[in-house]
DNA sequence: GTCAATAGTTATATTATATAGCTATTATTT
DNA sequence: AAATAATAGCTATATAATATAACTATTGAC
């Protein structure tokens, strides 16, 4: 069920370079698709490594964000996730229709959210499947340069907020 | 005509600490988590920065390929950009469409893609937008900083390649 | 010359986004 | 307290970027 995201030619990576010293992709100049690419590709490896449990990036992320955020409302997840009301809904939905979750209303509009034992059982099965997704994608980085990158990362989101 | 990318509560970015230094998001300390939300805004801005010329981002880098790597073949330009000839064919035939490209066979199932005149006038645009882009998102760090971010970007996509 | 690989196309599916419009409820403001 | 605004959630729907599978025609290899 491999994604064959990386479909350079002679399945070459990014850095590859042709035999003049001359880049083969032009665009790899550019700091933006430099971190398009990259994040496709770390995409593409969560969602393979997800499968195992059937669940999509999406979802996962909603499940980690409620086992250590229990009762949260939906807007409140949605709101710190970047998911949108509209989007969020199945979501719950589909989490819901499994036992995973279940809802129980704050006030007449509002519902929190809380894991069933099964789905705190899946969010512990999905903590595992990310650190090792973690470690197959970042592995190869110094803890210095890690806290780094993520530092750098956070304040291009947040540049852009 | 703004994509609400960054819609966390009260519009805080990913590094809002709240109350007692606990962290809204606990989904921040994934590597991946960071890269996959920066690239999300990241993208969001180029999709806006893009629309003054009405151009998508994949079909605005099928464009500037093209400009820099004249008479590609579709199966060339898809192996440096990462886009399957099932999605490269809609892309060439819109191009082509608004004259912005020609097709000449180099055999006979293969055909060299050249930019128009007009095809080169608005790839120079688009190298304008980009650049701009790139200024917003990532002006604010160091020469140095970008150098080391774009190398780790870099590495991570070949990592996985 | 046969067979395998490649170039390109078509049709279609999936995931993560987005908007607009709606109801019901809660909060604010006179 | 009544009127109004804001919020929570839902439905329907659209778009962009992926993906697969099946197909034709052509080229390359043994």
């Amino acid at each position: 069920m491999r994604r064959h995201f990386c479909t350079l030619a002679n399945g070459a990576g990014l850095s590859t370079i042709c035999g003049k010293g001359q880049n083969i992709n032009p665009l790899v100049n550019y700091t933006g698709y430099l971190l398009r690419r990259a994040s496709v590709s770390v995409m593409s490896h969560l969602t393979d490594s997800l499968a195992q449990v059937q669940l999509k990036p999406s979802t996962a992320s909603v499940l980690l964000f409620l086992s250590e955020m229990p009762n949260s409302s939906q807007s409140t997840i949605g709101a710190a996730l970047g998911i949108k009301s509209a989007n969020m809904t199945p979501i719950i939905a589909l989490l819901e229709s499994q036992q995973l979750c279940s809802r129980n209303p704050l006030d007449g509009r509002t519902f929190g959210i809380r894991l069933t034992r099964s789905g705190e059982k899946l969010a512990s099965q999905v903590r595992e499947i990310i650190e090792a997704h973690e470690q197959k994608c970042f592995a190869h980085f110094s803890p210095s340069q890690r806290t780094a990158l993520k530092n750098m990362l956070t304040s291009i989101h947040d540049e852009l907020g």
